[in-house]
Formats: structure tokens, sequence, C-alpha cells
DNA sequence: TAATATGTATGATTTTTGTCACACAAATCG
DNA sequence: CGATTTGTGTGACAAAAATCATACATATTA
């Protein structure tokens, strides 16, 4: 987060553990299909048979409580790998995929997969790898949503957006991704009000400002101070 | 949850899916240490090249906030496998792992652990499934702790201390394990004082009682609602 | 057994967060 | 283009949870 070039590189996927030749032997099995903006990939507690990698668009996935509140996990971009299978421990899927743009996805079916992975350890490993990410991706939010209170859990998802939709200009990180207070609300298990209210009590005190109706950091020093932020995440996990 | 069948049984481990064969391979190459009461296993941050098999003992995996709050995890017991390593893709230890009592551990090295798992794919996938185990425990911890309060995180960790841990008697499902207000507070993120509150509040409406200074419950169905649980949670996930 | 540490119980107060209500701006759509 | 939907900004209030303070009870150990 501290140098324009991470700042400016466009997206960050979770495929990174991945060599060419294993993420070819996974895109030759996938059929790829066409999901409508604000339809469902998946929902929560579906039998879990399938992967899903992100050609284009963009996928949040979230969970429903009873009330009809929504927490949302994170936000896919293209290039990146989710869902769950059953060949890894997951029976039903633990959350809903919702294609909150128009998207194209590569489908994997878990008859498939298995196929390759069982002769292949390499690709077997690297699947662990994007497992074990993708439960980290967990671990954080966790922390950020429980240590420092909302402030603390804003101020992370703010920074966290910086990765893959920010860019450093000369008044500061503006955002290529244009989330309203209410999707805000959603990441961190809050509600519209409130995350208006912090975002105005940051812009009376010179921390953010807006450009175009959106979010711009300021002073990134006093957004990372509130969550306690000492970089010391690996870049990867430090996204959306 | 729901017969006394599931209430009696020992210990809810978390290496069921492992075949016995596979589970013999990792025993073979395992170096048994004892572990001192209040010692550390790891800490948070160390590097990731061991993986830890409990033989004897309780173990507790916990992350600390700076200004020295702890939240915990989840408590180990005997034939729980814990522990991260780069090779599935964690460089550093995500959280603390502290030996609540003496334990006797088994420890797996990186490096003889990969040798065995490049030519066995049986092994490979059971642990994936072991990684995605893991991260569905803390997948379930962050809804308990989000979506319904800390009333509701009290809650349910009350129901997932059953497992395991409690046993269905005349008045009530008894626990042998004894957290205190502040060990309750540390799982759910919260203080002492409003856990010894809220159990005092159930205390009154009768849902909990206490025996020889340990709670019994006396009303599941009391103590469900307030945390939605519709009992739909697989087995394996439902502990501490 | 007295002294100390650990744990419980509870009141008073403050801080944080959510809820309800409403005004208004901007975007979308028939 | 006017109507409707969607989003923002805030005040007033309520609820949830943390903090501070204090009184006891129960273990532990010197």
């Amino acid at each position: 987060m501290e140098n324009a070039a991470d700042l400016e590189q466009a997206q960050m996927n979770n495929t990174t553990m991945f060599s060419e030749q294993n993420l070819n032997a996974i895109k030759s099995i996938m059929s790829v299909t066409d999901f409508k903006k604000d339809s469902n990939i998946y929902w929560e507690g579906d039998p879990s048979d399938k992967l899903y990698y992100l050609i284009k668009g963009r996928v949040k996935l979230y969970k429903s409580a009873y009330d009809g509140k929504d927490l949302v996990l994170h936000y896919f971009t293209p290039n990146d790998l989710f869902g769950e299978l059953a060949c890894f421990g997951f029976e039903e899927y633990s959350f809903t995929a919702h294609a909150v743009t128009n998207c194209t996805i590569g489908v994997v079916a878990e008859r498939d997969l298995e196929a390759l992975l069982l002769p292949n350890s390499s690709l077997s490993f690297e699947f662990m790898k994007w497992i074990g990410l993708m439960s980290k991706y967990t671990q954080i939010k966790l922390r950020d949503l429980l240590f420092y209170g909302k402030n603390g859990a804003l101020a992370s998802t703010l920074l966290r957006m910086a990765h893959g939709y920010g860019k450093k200009e000369a008044d500061g990180i503006h955002y290529s991704i244009n989330l309203t207070n209410s999707d805000l609300a959603q990441l961190i298990g809050s509600t519209r009000e409130t995350v208006n209210r912090m975002l105005q009590a940051w812009k009376n005190d010179g921390a953010i400002n807006y450009y175009h109706g959106s979010i711009v950091i300021k002073d990134v020093d006093y957004i990372k101070a509130i969550c306690h932020c000492e970089d010391k995440c690996p870049m990867n996990i430090c996204r959306l």
C-alpha cells in the first residue's frame, strides 16, 4: 500500500499460486457461461459441486441473516477463482455468490477437476494454497470486523479497496469502483447511516474527500491509524 | 445436538476425514514433544513450517489486538490437528497457539509432510478437506459473532461447547470443561462483565443454572432461539 | 491459616451503534 | 420530461455494549 505501483496495479486476483500450465489445465475443463447482472451464481445451502473462474464482471460473496441483513465477505474480479467443493470438505455452499454486473464465468465441475487433481500433485498443492488463501481472507475479515469497532472495519475496508480499485493521484487515492454507503455497510456488518456518519466525520477531519460523488483518500495514515494497520498483511490478502 | 448420543460422545476431533492408514502415515513422521501449561506452541507471525497433532491436553488458538484484548478462535482437544504450513499458502502463523494445560503434541515438520504428500493424492485430498474444515470453523465464527450481537455469540458458544464437553443429565446439560466468564468473553470478543450480565439474565429466565459453580443448560431451545440455531450446521463444525 | 490472587455480581455511567424519521439530491425510466 | 427509484445527509432517540467502580466469594499458596 506504500507505493504508487501497488495502487496502480489493475486487479489483485486470487489465482497467483497457480502455474500457467496448471491454470491452463483448469481452463481446459471449464465451460463458459454468462450470468446476468443481479442474478445469483449459487445459493448458500446448495450442494457445492462446482468452482467458478470469473472471466468478466464482478461477483460478491455474501451471507444473509434471518432478518434479511447481508454480510458481504468479498468481491471477486476477473481471474479470481471462487466456489467450494465437497471434495475439499464443503458439502454445501457456505455463502451466496451474486453477479453484481453481467458476468462471464468459467464453470468447473467437481467431477472433472477431481480427475485432473488425482494424478497431479503439483496442481493439488496449488489448490491447497488456494483454499488456504480463501481461508485467510475470512480470518482477516474476522479480525477487521471485531477488533476496532465499526470505524476500524470501515477504515480497513477503504484501505483494502485501494488494492485493485485504487489509483494514487495528486490529491489522494481515487477509486475506480463506486460502492454506495449501503454496500460499505454490508461489507462491515453495519448500517447505511452509521457508515455515512463515519465518512462525514473523516471528511470533516480532512482525511477523505469527495470527487464526483466518490471517495478520495487524502490522508492514508489517518485511516490506517483507525484500524491499526501496520502494513504487515501480505498484499494478496489485503483486498476486498 | 438433538440426541443424548451426540452430547455424550467424548470429543469431536478435526481429523475424521483422514483414513486410518493416512493418519498413521502422518503419525509416523511426528516427533512427540511436551509443552508446559501456559506456554505458547507458536506465535502469530512465526514462520509457519510445522503442523501439530494434539495427543494430550488442551490448546487454544487466539489472536491479540494491539491493546492486549484477545479473540479466541478455538480450543483443540486430543486427536485434533492444528497449525499452518507455507506449502498450504500460509507464510506465517495467523494466530497464536497456547497450551491451556500441560500438553503432549506430535510435531510434524513441513519438509517431511511434503514428502509424504507429493506421491500420495489420497492424503493430499484429505489434507484439502482438513484445510477446508478449518476454514469453515472461521466462517461459522464470523457468522456467530456478527449476526446476532453478543447475546447470539454467547448462546452459540454455549451450544458449541455442548459438543465434546456437554453431558445430558436429568436437570439439563452439564459441561465437563469449566470456562470462566473471561474465557467466554475472549471467545466472543466481548468483556467479562457483559458475559456475566447475559448469563445472569438467562439464569433469571430459568434457561440456565449453576451447579457447583459451572453452567447447566436447562432450556436448550431458549438458548438456540437467541442465536437462531436451526440445527443445520454439520456436527463436525459445531464445536469450540 | 492468613494473605493473595482469581473470579463473580452488579450499579452507574459513557460510548458506540442501530433505529426511525425526514429532507433533499441524483439517477433512472416509462 | 415528470415520476419514481435510489442514494445521501442528519437529527432525535433507543438499544447494545464497554468502562469504571466496588463488594464479595472462592481458590491458591506461602
